[in-house]
DNA sequence: TCGAAGGTTCACATCGATGTCAACGTCAAG
DNA sequence: CTTGACGTTGACATCGATGTGAACCTTCGA
């Protein structure tokens, strides 16, 4: 499919998935004319990148960790340098921090509204 | 304690903790002489803040968030407009999302980090 | 008393994510 | 053939979070 359909599947504006696969997290072929031709699949990566650009990642570190994710990808297993290693377990306990902080928040605000709406019942 | 101290405390530059100021997250009292007055328990405040906005929340929800999980302003409860109690439903599922994708993909580096070590075994 | 350390405000710079616009190419339908 | 919808690249603007520096005030210890 075409950028334009992408984006409406996805509802990202062209702009950003421009921008995507300039930061190296999407990478669709081309065209004989020139136009990008994204894979069905794609569709599901575009929502990955969202959620992980709003839970607060940078593209930076979304695009070391995409790889990994991927099925096919795991067979690179072996390719893993030193560093690499290192900077995806550091990812993955930021992202357990991250996920110990939203949980706590979460669960004081879900608290907050039981206690708001138990009010209201009087 | 004054801000530097705090600074030292919490790791964040004295900047920052000003501008947590502007954004209303933070309301240290003044001392005589203009001097930014924080109470010892703002250091959990701060750390608070650094983990929603490392999170991905924006200022502006972390102002709506933080009243709500502070203990004591649990009394305010009957003074939340409908408005804000719908303002608060869409953060905590917004959250509830965010830790979803986060939990997914950490799942992914975590079991790819261990068919690496696997590998490397051999 | 003087200087260093730390505080204040204000302004401007930077950086990443995103919006917007200009100038132009491609393609399908009337 | 033209028009309109859609694609391309490139530049510039904006917005929020953060860095940096100037000009100035306060406190404290040599």
């Amino acid at each position: 499919m075409r950028i334009g359909e992408l984006s409406r599947r996805t509802g990202i504006p062209t702009r950003l998935l421009r921008y995507y696969e300039e930061q190296g997290l999407l990478t669709p072929v081309r065209l004989a004319n020139g136009y990008r031709d994204y894979a069905d699949r794609l569709v599901d990566r575009v929502e990955q990148i969202r959620g992980l650009l709003d839970a607060g990642l940078p593209t930076r570190v979304i695009r070391e960790v995409l790889p990994c994710t991927d099925n096919p990808c795991t067979i690179t297993v072996t390719d893993a340098s030193d560093e690499l290693v290192g900077l995806l377990e550091a990812e993955r306990d930021k992202m357990d921090a991250r996920i110990e902080c939203l949980a706590r928040n979460r669960d004081a605000i879900a608290a907050y509204l039981r206690q708001v709406e138990a009010a209201r019942k009087r």
